[in-house]
RNA sequence: GGAGAGGUGGCAGAGCGGUUUAAUGCGCCGGUCUUGAAAACCGGAGAGCCGAAAGGUUCCGGGGGUUCGAAUCCCUCCCUCUCCGCCA
């Protein structure tokens, strides 16, 4: 959620920096409403400020057994208490439209983001390694999980429907590896509390990181309980502290493994053969708390140790800037990890590393001391540190070999019990 | 699912219609003392909103009601704890 003092004080650069990203807001209703809305308060309270008074007058007046002056008084405070249940009734509605309002704003991108039309804008801003050669006819990824057994896609529509993978004997334990391998390198190495969330929220938490309300088609909801299963680990983990003032001397940095569920509404027919789209995945996601003027910083770190996790496997990625047109509704700014998949030709998304400023720490309430021990929003930050499915996709074509096993990198090996090929 | 108890500042915990401007303790911050620390003593400090400021206003789990006036009385919902039931 954007600050209203601060549309109120910079309503071009806001309508400029919406407008960069394609969207439409009304903000010069907004501001309409922001103006009614104090012009009511300041009546509102006038008002709440003389029934205080004239109350307090009562009770000495009913002390000194005064009833007559007292029950004069009485029929007055009676008449400015009806005038203020009418304004304060204002004030809640007007209350209500604006954050409703405000709740279908999105973020702002930063200057420093690419202003661009659409995804085709955006900047390829390092690559590592290189695309390998085969000297044999390589295979997509389907082939190969079907070759080996590793995912069985017939038998997931019958239990549940298409996109809700099966995974069978190593490729059920490969799943379980890399969560292993990803969880203990980032408690490990990059100093993260892993944690070990519910699987389903609330509506408050999912309003909280901004999934809702605008994008309710794309989560699954349990109806009966009220109940969203986590379209990724980022809200569990990110409302965790909801409400709370934080001691963030430090960046606060948790990560977790969990199942995401995604209705893909709107994306029905695209990459539907094979692990490139699906209604069921496992993540491992990293999620920092940070104090604002550490954030920048800090969102560099944070997409390293995304990238750590592709290095270690040998994999050949590249690191994407988004542009404005691209840029996720809750992020300032935002870094995709993208690896390259030689079966099925294509560089494939598997991280998205984003900075969401204070914009969600001001719905979720979640903040920390500044300097002189105010109250200030913190800043939050999120990655995928990673994804599963296309990062098996990647390890599936490019480390497949001619006679149909498929090598497994060293990295991952004791997480496999010493495993070097599957097959 | 049933019965009971309870939700008050960072924490603990009083208050049960009108000096509540929410006591008190712990913890926290500053100071005195000390070579330094601890202890002791002195002082400070809740959150949101409106306002340039002075100041005002709201907040005692959420919502609604009674009243001139509600942390306090009533209704309702939510949550936590204890016991029972069921159960991996």
């Amino acid at each position: 959620m954007l600050d209203i003092k601060f549309i109120r004080e910079n309503p071009d650069v806001v309508k400029q920096a919406l407008a960069a990203r394609k969207n439409d807001a009304d903000i010069d209703a907004l501001l309409a409403l922001d103006t009614a809305r104090r012009a009511a308060i300041t009546e509102v309270e006038e008002l709440k400020s003389s029934r205080n008074s004239a109350s307090k007058t009562i009770g000495g007046l009913m002390k000194e057994g005064k009833k007559a002056e007292a029950e004069a008084a009485k029929e007055e405070v009676r008449r400015i208490g009806d005038r203020i249940a009418v304004l304060d009734e204002q004030v809640r509605e007007l209350d209500e439209k604006m954050l409703q309002t405000l709740l279908f704003i999105p973020n702002l991108p930063r200057p420093c983001v690419p202003v661009g039309k659409d995804e085709t804008d955006n900047v390829v801003v390092r690559t590592f390694g290189e695309p390998k050669k085969f000297d044999f006819e390589i295979k997509p990824h389907w082939d190969i999980c079907e070759a080996l057994k590793l995912v069985d896609f017939e038998r997931g529509t019958k239990i549940t429907g298409a996109g809700f993978p099966v995974y069978t004997g190593q490729g059920a334990r490969l799943q379980r590896a890399l969560i292993q391998f990803m969880l203990d390198l980032h408690t490990t190495e990059h100093g993260y509390t892993e944690i070990e969330p519910p699987f389903v929220c609330n509506a408050a938490a999912m309003t909280g990181t901004g999934q809702l309300p605008k994008f309710a088609e794309d989560m699954y909801h349990i109806n009966l309980d009220q109940l969203y299963p986590v379209p990724t680990a980022e809200v569990p983990l990110t409302n965790l502290y909801a409400d709370e003032i934080m001691d963030i001397d430090r960046p606060v940095k948790i990560t977790a493994y969990t199942p995401c569920f995604r209705r893909e509404a709107g994306a029905a027919g695209r990459d539907t053969r094979g692990l490139l789209r699906l209604h069921q995945f496992d993540k491992v996601e990293l999620v920092n708390f940070v104090k604002p003027e550490d954030s920048e910083k800090q969102h560099e770190i944070l997409v390293r140790e995304a990238e750590k996790v592709l290095q270690k496997l040998g994999l050949h990625y590249r690191v994407i800037e988004l542009c404005t047109a691209d840029i996720g509704f809750s992020a300032a700014k935002c870094y995709d990890l993208e690896l390259w998949a030689p079966g099925v030709q294509k560089w494939l998304e598997v991280s998205s590393v984003s900075n969401f400023w204070d914009y969600q720490a001001r719905r979720a309430r979640i903040r920390c001391r500044d300097a002189n021990g105010r109250p200030q929003f913190v800043h939050t930050l999120n990655g995928s540190g990673v994804a599963l499915p296309r990062l098996v996709v990647a390890l599936l074509e490019n480390n497949q070999n001619a006679d149909g096993t498929v090598t497994i990198p060293e990295a991952l090996r004791p997480a496999l019990g010493g495993l070097e090929k599957l097959g």
